[in-house]
Parts: C-alpha cells; sequence; structure tokens
DNA sequence: ACGGTCATCAGGGGAATCCCCTACAAGGCA
DNA sequence: TGCCTTGTAGGGGATTCCCCTGATGACCGT
C-alpha cells in the first residue's frame, strides 16, 4: 500500500492514552495512516492545513466543551475534512449537539474498537454513522412528525412554550409557572408535553435537562 | 526478565481503546506484565483470584457505574493487591474520595505517561501516590484540622449522594439511577432529599438545575 | 369560504414522583 | 459513651407526570 492511497487521519484527544489507544487500533488497518495527533483544539486547527487529513476523529469528552466549540469553528472556516466526534458521554444530547455542530459521525469510546473502524469506513464513504440507540432515537422523531433534530429550540417552539421552556431553565416548577403565568397547572403540563415532543425528549428530568443547557449556552442555537 | 520477576498488573476500564492503550504504555516497560483485562467491577472481581495481580489499575471515570462501588468492595473483601486509580476527573473532589476509600493513588488521564509509570513503581514499593495539587491541598486540609466550609456545592455531598448528584444531571429521573445503582427508588429518594437540604434547594426542578449546571460546568472545582 | 393545521387553553384518570417522616446499622468524633 | 454522618429503605399523602380528549381562535392556501 502507497502512502499516497491511504486514508489520512488526525487525532484530537487532550488524552495521550486514548490517542495511543486509537492509534493503535487504527494502524492496524493497512489503509489507514495516523498523520498526526493534537491535545487542543488550537493544536489542531494548527495542524489541519499542513496535514491535510481525510477525516478527523475529535473528542468532545473535555468539561468546557472545547471540543464542540472546535467542530463549530472547522464548520466556520470551512475546512476541507470530515469530522467523527468520539466521546465518554453515552448521552444522544451530546450525538445531536455533534451532528448538529457539523460532525459526520458519533461514537462512544466505551465501544469495541472495530465499532470505531467500521464507523471511519462509513464516514470517509459519505455517511454518517451514529450508534444504533442514537439512530433509533433520531428516527422515532422523525417518525413522531417533524426534524427537531437539526432544528433549534427557539426555532420548534412557539411562543408560549419558550416561555414555559425558559422558565424549566431557571428551575421552576409546573406549579410556579402556571402561577407565573396565570394558567391552569393543566396547560403548563399540555406545553411542557408539547415541548418534549418537539425536542424528541422521553421523560421530565431530561426536559429539564435541556431547558437548563440550553438557558446557560443563552439562545446560542 | 523472567515472567516470575515481572510486576502482575491489572487493567480495569470500560472503555477497550484505553486498555489498549495503557497495555501498550506498560508493556514497554520491561519490568510490567499485564496480566489481565476487565471491563467491569464484576468481571474484575472474578480475575482477581485467579491472576493475583501485584497491582491493579482501576477506572473510575464513570459515576455510578461502581468504580468506587468496586473500590469499596476490594477494601471489605480484603483482596491483596494495590490499587492505583485513574479517571478523567482533574478533580481534587474525587481523589480524596479515592484515597479514602482504599486506593493507594490517583492520576488522571490527561497525564503523561510516563507519570502513570512512575505513580506504579511509587505504589509498588509501599508509596502513595496523588498529584502535586492533589497532595498541596490534602496537606492543606490537615493544616485546616477540618473540612474547609463552602468551597464547593459538591463537596459537602457524600460520595453516594454526588453519584446521584451527577446522574441527575444528565437528565436521568429517580427509578432510572436506582436501577443503575441498584437501589431502591426510596433510597435514591433520600439521597436527593438529602441533596436539596445541603445545597439549601427547595424542590426537584431546582435540583436538577443545579445538577446540569455543575454537570456542564465539568466537575470544574 | 371552507377544510387543514397550528397555537392556546384545559380537564380526566392512573401511574409515578415528590416530600416529609421514621428507622436502623455502621463508623467517626468527642 | 453518647451524638453525628452515611448508606439504606419504608409509609403515606400531596403533587406531577403522562397519555387522552376537546374547545376555541387564527392563519393559510385553493
Amino acid at each position: 500500500m502507497q502512502a499516497r492511497d491511504m486514508k489520512r487521519i488526525l487525532l484530537v484527544d487532550d488524552h495521550p492514552l486514548i490517542r495511543k489507544g486509537l492509534r493503535l487500533t487504527l494502524e492496524s488497518e493497512t489503509d489507514f495512516l495516523v498523520c498526526g495527533e493534537a491535545g487542543t483544539a488550537e493544536e489542531a486547527l494548527a495542524l489541519i492545513p499542513g496535514l491535510a487529513p481525510d477525516i478527523i476523529i475529535l473528542d468532545i469528552s473535555l468539561p468546557g466543551q472545547s471540543g464542540l466549540d472546535m467542530l463549530r469553528q472547522l464548520e466556520s472556516n470551512r475546512v476541507p475534512g470530515l469530522v467523527l466526534v468520539v466521546s465518554r458521554h453515552d448521552e444522544i444530547l451530546y450525538a445531536e449537539r455533534a451532528i448538529r455542530a457539523g460532525a459526520r459521525g458519533y461514537v462512544m469510546k466505551s465501544e469495541a474498537p472495530s465499532a470505531l473502524v467500521m464507523a471511519i469506513r462509513k464516514v470517509l464513504s459519505g455517511g454518517i454513522h451514529v450508534s444504533a440507540a442514537i439512530n433509533e432515537r433520531l428516527l422515532q422523531g422523525i417518525a413522531a412528525g417533524q426534524q427537531s433534530f437539526n432544528q433549534s429550540p427557539a426555532e420548534a417552539l412557539s411562543t408560549r412554550e419558550l416561555e414555559v421552556f425558559e422558565m424549566t431553565g431557571k428551575g421552576l416548577g409546573t406549579r410556579e409557572i402556571a402561577d407565573i403565568l396565570g394558567l391552569s397547572i393543566k396547560t403548563v403540563e399540555s406545553y411542557r408535553a408539547r415541548i418534549k415532543m418537539k425536542l424528541n425528549l422521553t421523560n421530565a428530568a431530561e426536559l429539564v435537562q435541556h431547558a437548563v443547557q440550553w438557558s446557560e449556552s443563552g439562545p446560542a442555537y
């Protein structure tokens, strides 16, 4: 296999150990070449022009979410190169955010190495890869009638729904929201149900989680 | 080097990739022998008697998935073998808890591989290894005589309470948490009640709000 | 102008939870 | 040796959650 025929891969992860594991796994494939490693987003952005990777394996495990930030930077800079996100999170939340931010795939670190290799091949061939569980969840969302998947809460929700969503994000309960808005508890419950449907959430805890996260990042997206 | 002269190491981490990275790193030392790998605490406990490792490298990255639980189990079973904890957390919080629970050392995954090797040697020779920052903190704690007050909301929480708090921040409901931890719903409710008391929260919505905010900023302090 | 769809509002009813109490064993601290 | 904390868990009433159904309006396109 000539070097020029191999798929060039850039690893971005702040954990040297994980980079080592990734490199070992990927280089056992004869047509994969790990052309570089980076421990931070800045480092990665600096390396990309010189390395011209075919695909970037990006970790967004870090608190502080510099991983997602970097993804957005790549997108806004129109950097050529596909991005596959790896994460310790088994949360649908992050997968959705990652795909929305332009990633072409999302795999969990807890998955078998072979799953990662498969995911890379799928992304390299133009596909989008997510785990079975996440895929099902997203499909259910589509089947349920809307693509809230690539929409921000602000776009998907009506005015009243957004009000309830925001107040939920401030830690207010159903009764409090009803009192403040001068509505029946039942009405607020209806809004919460509709919000869950639109944002594809399964229970009240997830609703509050998303509401808090959204109000934290502001109407950023 | 004869096999019987080598230090036997057991790896416990649910991420195959990290195990791979760890194994590669450790086996480049001529006197280290990775005698086994486990992906779960149960698996590890089953392997230990047969493998008789000199040291156990234990990942406690996943709250709720019984990294700390396993540590306690090992202690209570008087399993011979030193335990070195590795974690994604750069948090003093976890290091302190791990040492208190019987670990002989704590290293972060973000540290260089050589730091891990040094830590292992220190633990094998009877020492206790923590990072410089954590060490200073622990000494200060001793000097201060008792627990410093009001450093972080989470520092006020017990280990179990913190686990529940983190899982709450990930959008999990009471029943889900109870299932994962193998506890009664009533017990989880008790923890939530205590957390609310300790953090001065008035209702479940505020509890979730704070939990999400805390886990969003990463257990950043 | 008429049917379709959406937003706003609200109730019924059973399951699940929240919330306040109590309880008890183990360990630490005083 | 008491008192406090931690981990575990139950009782029981109040409250929410969750899935339905349903009433108005408003806009939208043919």
